[in-house]
DNA sequence: TATAAAACTCGACGTCGTGTAGACTTTTTT
DNA sequence: AAAAAAGTCTACACGACGTCGAGTTTTATA
């Protein structure tokens, strides 16, 4: 893989090849959309760019690879937009910010979350990864429900178990409803966002 | 696929072939504990009952179809366990009772139910098969939350959507626990459960 | 019980997608 | 200007899938 760092302090001119990396990765993700993962062949991938599939092979050493890196560069937006998300604390506010914070990510980015967690079982570089990505939104869930009162803890019915299973739900509710319509999933984000609510005792 | 009716009406003697199409689906459970659904090669799975790939070709059109019937005698079994289960009238004790035969559910089948999940995106078939476990579940479980007082409807805090998403939540959280171990089932299983009876206003 | 039909099995084949090898061309560095 | 690095290509070998047609065994039937 190179290009590891693309543009380590202004250094250097853009490669011919950081471009067609980019390039490549695009398309992966259209594909991913048109055809989907195990349809889609790496031939398929390299005419994107118009390259062959030899060509294709000194870039990424394998159809997991690119895909792998195509999670990464998505996963990376979203740890970086979750650090730049401002902190409320009111709990009952904090609530609603995270849910439309959620549905714009996956409105964004529900393909490549989708195959993030489709290929998660199977390629363990991107189980990692989405587990990563989940333990980030579990913490932030369980601080909330810790602020609005709810026990700290890891018993059952305390704040870490209880973030968890309602990431789950949010997950699993967000990958079917983006599956379907921007309304769907505004929908369910309205109604993770009862739960989650009643769930911390916010109900009035 | 022969042997569509296994036994209608204790009819003819048991062919050979049955004993060996079940033979194959055993196999390939194993296989799926094993290996896992990629990596495991039909070949792999007509070496368990000592037949040829050829052979196996003739009880099963593809590795698919294969699995595909795998988890339909699975699912059937489900729905056989769920259509002999007792209904109770007392809400709170309805939850426990739903929550403790998933937990036996996901102790005996976790393996089928798992791949069963992951192939739904790409087998429509058993997308199919899963979709109508899931529906079942979740009137299962608005029946309940109706029952303990949640207004009936389908806008966001009302009961269906509420147990469309409890029901992903349970889902999910016994999908990652029932990799685990039994007792991470059972943990996820409280909090499930607390999760659900807050939701229902059964909280004392 | 003889025989026709069906159920079942096999090995060989064609196809497709993957990943590798080595030679060749272009770009960058010195 | 020449060496080194970066990028590209065609051709190949391998493995897995699914098909075919010819055989063998089992079951039904007369």
């Amino acid at each position: 893989m190179p290009g590891e760092h693309p543009a380590r302090g202004r250094r250097s001119t853009e490669r011919k090849g950081d471009v067609r990396e980019r390039a490549i990765l695009d398309t992966c993700e259209a594909l991913l959309a048109q055809k989907g993962y195990d349809t889609m062949t790496v031939g398929d991938i390299a005419q994107g760019p118009g390259i062959t599939r030899g060509a294709l092979y000194f870039y990424f050493g394998s159809k997991q690879e690119v895909v792998t890196a195509l999670v990464a560069r998505t996963v990376e937006h979203l740890w970086e937009r979750s650090r730049a998300t401002a902190q409320t604390d009111e709990p009952r506010e904090a609530v609603a910010a995270a849910m439309r914070r959620t549905v714009e990510l996956w409105n964004e980015h529900g393909l490549v979350m989708r195959t993030a967690i489709d290929l998660s079982l199977t390629v363990p570089e991107i189980g990692e990864l989405w587990s990563r990505t989940a333990d980030l939104f579990t913490t932030a869930i369980t601080a909330v429900l810790e602020r609005a009162g709810v026990q700290p803890g890891t018993e059952p019915d305390q704040a870490s178990p209880m973030a968890r299973a309602l990431c789950w739900m949010i997950e699993r509710s967000f990958y079917h409803a983006s599956q379907e319509s921007r309304e769907n999933l505004q929908k369910a984000s309205s109604t993770c966002e009862h739960i989650w609510l009643v769930s911390a005792g916010l109900t009035d």
